[in-house]
DNA sequence: CCAGTCAATCAGATAA
DNA sequence: TTATCTGATTGACTGG
């Protein structure tokens, strides 16, 4: 189960690949494409943020009421069903949209409220949509770093040698098995190995 | 009390 | 259909 370094993530949020996306070329973007049938607003080439930014389908639509509904959601049909209900949505950011906010986080880790605000304003998503992204995104990298640190110390305290193939793929396996359902946590190449710059 | 955080989990979207 | 990614929710905790 390969991770992200020999296989790239489908949605990169490696910065390199990311920042490949000036001028409009994605590199990889198997999903960016996806994404751009889904949303009109997402252009290549547009590096514009002045222009209408939207997450697709939002929650906070509902909630805030402050997006741009121009945009349609990906399950505009999700209000059909259960009335007493309501099916959770799921924003799908633009690609646009995560490249800014993983500038902003490879700057700093944690925003104050002006500064959410503000980021908040330019991306045409709400200040909670920014806040809980920072959130996952905090939560995910350290995870990944716990990964490797606990995979470093299985090494050392059973004294594996790297020449111990056997055992070492066992034991690989047997980790890759545990974290089967949290695959972000298998990482390689470091804690912050390639998604991180 | 409120707003923020982390941690864990849920669940929608999509690639394989 | 399954696996994976990731936005959203929940709950416990903290500081002002």
């Amino acid at each position: 189960m390969e991770m992200s370094d020999t296989v790239k993530p489908l949605t990169s949020f490696l910065i390199e690949d990311i920042l490949s996306v000036k001028d409009g070329t994605i590199s990889n973007g198997k999903r960016c494409s996806q994404k751009m049938e889904r949303c009109p607003q997402w252009r290549e080439g547009s590096e514009d943020l002045s222009e209408p930014l939207c997450p697709q389908g939002t929650a906070f639509e509902v909630q805030t009421g402050s997006l741009d509904t121009s945009c349609p959601g990906t399950s505009e049909s999700r209000s059909s069903s259960s009335p007493g209900k309501q099916k959770r949505s799921r924003a799908a950011f633009t690609h646009l949209q995560v490249l800014e906010l993983e500038k902003k986080f490879n700057h700093q880790k944690y925003l104050s409220a002006p500064e959410r605000a503000h980021l908040a304003s330019n991306l045409r998503l709400t200040e909670t949509q920014v806040k809980i992204w920072f959130q996952n995104r905090r939560y995910k990298t350290k995870r990944k770093q716990q990964s490797s640190e606990f995979c470093k110390d299985v090494y050392k305290a059973e004294g594996l040698s790297l020449r111990d193939e056997l055992v070492q793929s066992s034991l690989i396996s047997s980790f890759c098995g545990a974290y089967r359902c949290r695959p972000y946590m298998w990482d390689p190449w470091g804690p912050w190995g390639s998604t991180l710059w």
